[in-house]
DNA sequence: CAAAAAATATGACATTTATCAGCTTTTTTA
DNA sequence: TAAAAAAGCTGATAAATGTCATATTTTTTG
């Protein structure tokens, strides 16, 4: 079992802030895991009791809609941290994590992060400071669902990957593969009109698809179309 | 001007965590203010640099979108406080408050805030909780946007802000008069829209209308057509 | 490797929603 | 209080999006 104060990972997120000693705390107590593409973290209605903390690999947090469609609210990569609301509810999570991809994820219960939460309080800010971000982000996709039509959310959706999982070799494809209805279910639509726009993208060599790799060719163009011209 | 320690609005909120010497203090350095209709009390792009605690009155916060459109993103009400992200974050704000009926308001500096969110933990776990319940809230949001239909989301704006500002009595309109254009704003649609699915629920006595006021006639067919029957 | 299953793609069509125009009612202002 | 402005309403139409059917490609499984 790897040691958290010898893990960089730490450094991504809020546990960064914790001192030696509590980190070899948390250490103790943490546990492991190796979890499979397409294997379920946690669903709506499981007691979470705790944070996990991301060693590799992306998994999306879903919502189910009482329309009985799954809608990606976002999606946690290497360095984020996933449950942290469970630390301050005593409620079930309404969330549903899935594994995108293989992933390395550790485990470190409630009372041992609250704990930290009420002596360091660098630690306490510092999520505080990772709520406020997440607020932001979370009006800005209220804005966006509310407002912007599915071809300009694509645009964005694409734009946002490529910042997250892109490089800046255009020859390379986004670090994630995403089925089709993921990419629907991220932007709000049904998996045949995403598919239909991302084909128009690809006609006009805004994109390149290659099976499940998205190749971002004009970042530019798909700027101006997100933005509504 | 009133004092803080006397002030029965912070018992609705974080702030009803702080000691009567805390309170005190905060008593000494915030400022009061009355707001008109219409007034805005921030704007994109100002920094706020403070909290304010709503002591009546209502307001809309709004982002407007780069289609040009403004998104209502939520109310705040009688009890509330508005602004805390300021508290974490040297950012300008990137949403705009707007007064929607004549209201009383306090404003808090941040410096005395963040000194005692750094010594209070009761304060700070209860701020943590308050930012959790925002970012659940704004989860489903966004779910809803991205998966309901505009009578649906109609259909669950009308509930909410009956939970919130209606009487048990059905023969008493919503206390909270919104414009149509607020109200297309709050689901995320075209005024005329909005006024087209009002009239339609009108017809079928969900609700009555009158000027701006809003029987909720029957929330039980509301909360079906909200889930989507 | 072959068969089956799942994912992707596209066309045809239905439904939802936005836009524009014009009209009525309410509110504001001089 | 009369005139002007703003808000509310409705119809006609266009544009966006969802749904269903079906074909093709890719992936999985025995």
């Amino acid at each position: 079992m790897n040691k958290c104060e010898q893990c960089i990972v730490r450094k991504l997120n809020s546990l960064g802030e914790l001192t030696k000693d509590e980190l070899v705390r948390i250490s103790g107590c943490k546990s492991s895991d190796f979890v499979k593409k397409g294997e379920i973290l946690f669903e709506e209605g499981d007691h979470i009791n705790g944070v996990f903390c991301i060693k590799d690999g992306v998994c999306k947090v879903t919502k189910m809609s009482s329309n009985g469609r799954e809608q990606i609210v976002k999606l946690v990569k290497k360095g984020d941290l996933l449950g942290e609301r469970s630390l301050v509810s005593e409620e079930v999570s309404n969330l549903k994590a899935t594994a995108i991809n293989d992933m390395e994820i550790c485990f470190i219960p409630k009372e041992e992060i609250v704990r930290d939460l009420k002596s360091n309080t660098n630690f306490t800010m510092s999520i505080l400071k990772e709520m406020a971000v997440s607020l932001k982000e979370a009006d800005n996709v209220i804005v966006d669902m509310a407002q912007k039509t599915v071809k300009q959310r694509l645009a964005e959706t694409l734009l946002h990957l490529n910042k997250t999982y892109g490089s800046e070799n255009l020859e390379k494809p986004l670090d994630i593969q995403l089925s089709r209805e993921d990419i629907a279910s991220i932007i709000g639509t049904a998996t045949e009109s995403a598919i239909r726009l991302l084909s128009t993208f690809k006609k006009e060599k805004y994109i390149h698809l290659k099976g499940k790799e998205i190749y971002i060719l004009n970042p530019k163009k798909l700027q101006r179309i997100a933005e509504g011209f």
